[in-house]
DNA sequence: TACCAGGAGAGCG
DNA sequence: CGCTCTCATGGT
């Protein structure tokens, strides 16, 4: 709350003509953005809304975030010089038309796009990209969203917050999981995927494998680095590239994904995993990723607006 | 209660 | 290869 008295910001003795002074708060303009669906798509897992704010944190910092048709709100619990991080992360500056350009001309792909208008991608960091996915696999995006709520409690780092609003953690880092038990792990309900991530954060923490380079690589290098951690496959290996790295191109196939290219595109004949895996390489064009994201929040949404219209109880 | 979840790895033939 | 089984846990 005492974040929101004008009395809490720094006394006005700054410059009046500094542009951006550090402030607690800032105001993104944005164009055909829903912020919603976006922290909401499966993609980051430490999104939390309440009374119709987003609350999260975003690398060692508390964020609150609020949109509504051309501006997204945010608000820290800290003075924050620069806002950088928050726009990278949040990938303001990407014109959405352009890539929403360089999708196929086809019917299915224009009734996803029809249906989640504004939906964006996030740019997150590539470790807790990485962890949160290994800790998806058959895992509802609920389920997973508290298994790494409770990673997060029992081993990151505390962050600052607001009066009144409870403890936040960052993200636990590679070095802090490295130094846990599988038997710690098992404890935030992870299961079988527990020896997983401990021995991608141990080969992480040890040096082994630089996440950092592997930005600088070519997609299908990066992939294969990727691929040599135990519990990343391809699938997982895509999500961390396109929702980390950004890799346009990537495209992760989950039995979402799967479904959506069996019924859209081969509503008559069964089409093996592989073949639509094929297919998605060639049909979907350089943004091939965000179209995905599309067919995935499509597929969700139509799933749960059938569920809700079911009479309750 | 059964079934399934933003999969991956190991063990088959 | 390509198929099947298993892994741990909880939501619907």
């Amino acid at each position: 709350m005492a974040t929101q008295l004008t009395s809490s910001n720094p006394p006005s003795i700054a410059i009046s003509d500094v542009p951006e002074m550090d402030s607690f708060r800032t105001t993104l303009p944005v164009r055909n953005y829903d912020l919603n669906a976006t922290l909401d798509s499966g993609q980051a897992f430490r999104w939390q809304p309440r009374d119709g704010v987003w609350h999260g944190v975003i690398g060692q910092r508390w964020v609150r975030l609020r949109a509504d048709e051309q501006f997204i709100f945010a608000e820290t619990a800290e003075p924050v010089p620069d806002w950088t991080w928050l726009k990278h992360y949040l990938q303001i500056t990407l014109d959405l038309n352009s890539v929403l350009a360089t999708f196929p001309a086809e019917e299915p792909m224009s009734r996803a796009v029809a249906a989640c208008r504004g939906l964006r991608l996030l740019r997150q960091d590539p470790w807790e990209c990485l962890a949160s996915f290994i800790l998806s696999s058959t895992k509802q995006i609920v389920q997973i969203r508290q298994i790494v709520a409770a990673l997060c409690e029992q081993f990151g780092d505390p962050v600052i917050t607001p009066d009144g609003l409870g403890p936040a953690q960052a993200f636990p880092s590679p070095l802090a999981l490295a130094q846990t038990t599988e038997a710690q792990l098992r404890k935030c309900k992870m299961g079988f995927r527990a020896p997983y991530l401990l021995a991608a954060a141990r080969r992480i923490a040890d040096g082994e494998l630089d996440l950092c380079r592997l930005a600088h690589l070519p997609m299908a290098a990066a992939r294969v680095e990727l691929m040599t951690l135990p519990g990343v496959g391809r699938k997982i290996g895509d999500c961390v590239l396109l929702f980390a790295y950004g890799f346009p191109s990537a495209f992760p196939v989950d039995v979402w994904v799967q479904k959506a290219i069996q019924h859209l595109y081969f509503p008559k004949r069964r089409v093996k995993a592989k073949r639509l895996l094929m297919f998605s390489e060639t049909h979907f064009g350089p943004n091939a990723g965000y179209a995905q994201q599309y067919l995935f929040h499509y597929m969700r949404i139509k799933q749960s607006d059938r569920t809700e219209q079911r009479p309750g109880k």
